[in-house]
DNA sequence: AGGATTAAGCAACTCAGTTGCGTAAAGGTC
DNA sequence: GACCTTTACGCAACTGAGTTGCTTAATCCT
């Protein structure tokens, strides 16, 4: 219901889905399409107050599991914001060793997709380095004077 | 009771307390103490856990109280560890933009303070910097076969 | 359309961290 | 050293993100 016309960001949400080999439920698509059309990382509430601002209702529970349903196919990813909240993003294609911009004053998160750090460090030893996430913290765009 | 012997560490907790110009508390004694002694970040039970195994229970919100402090006092910092539980950790110097190593295996979090990571990285229009960490994941000594 | 599989919905729970307020302790002053 | 003001402690009750178990409903394959 109300989600007939941004078939674009649509498509491709079911496509990405599809893809994955599952269902293609209503809050699933709902979910995708929020998340690929943010400009930042979202939270759980964001993701459940942009679903009914269009008209669709999503439980609590449902969508914490479709969140992480999404994750586990890799179609988003989280990130740890400093108010202790997991906030989400879809993104096209795969990422790792990614950026994220924390806004000191709004608290948005910004997944800097494009933004692979080249950083050089030496680790003490018996470390074993699997991956490596840089964080930035300042002042987004919107909260620039 | 029971803490005269660790003189070392206790002066340096009491002198860096009241070079803050603060009451030096048994709470936050024993709490700076702890974190001095500790070779990784610690929780807010791990601090507390340590505490009684000491002898010196110590009031869950006053516990708090004492890490927020000495994060204020610029004494400790405290880190997210992907568990969304913050872990604390006191430096005898000023440190930034350091890294952070969680364990995939033990969720141990060490605080590489020697560790400056040199990376470049361009951002978008409009963001402004003022921080930067590194978040490292892997296996920590304690954790490798 | 029918039926096995899988997700949604609901309620109750966990756990880290917070808030308010009365009481006790710390440390400067007389 | 006793006094008094300031500051921290202790207790209880609360918040809010995230989780678990189980029943009902929806998906989609044949």
């Amino acid at each position: 219901m109300a989600m007939s016309e941004e078939s674009g960001s649509a498509k491709t949400a079911i496509k990405m889905i599809q893809e994955a080999g599952a269902r293609a439920t209503a809050a699933r698509l709902t979910v995708l399409r929020i998340l690929l059309s943010a400009d930042h990382a979202l939270t759980h509430s964001d993701v459940e107050q942009a679903a009914s601002a269009a008209g669709d209702l999503i439980e609590r529970v449902t969508l914490y599991r479709v969140l992480e349903w999404l994750v586990d196919q890799g179609v988003a990813h989280k990130t740890l914001g400093l108010d202790r909240v997991w906030r989400f993003n879809a993104h096209h294609e795969a990422i790792s060793n990614h950026a994220h911009f924390n806004c000191t004053d709004c608290g948005r998160v910004y997944c800097m997709e494009s933004l692979n750090p080249v950083f050089a460090i030496t680790l003490p030893p018996h470390f074993q380095l699997q991956q490596a996430d840089v964080s930035l913290q300042g002042l987004c765009p919107c909260c620039t004077d």
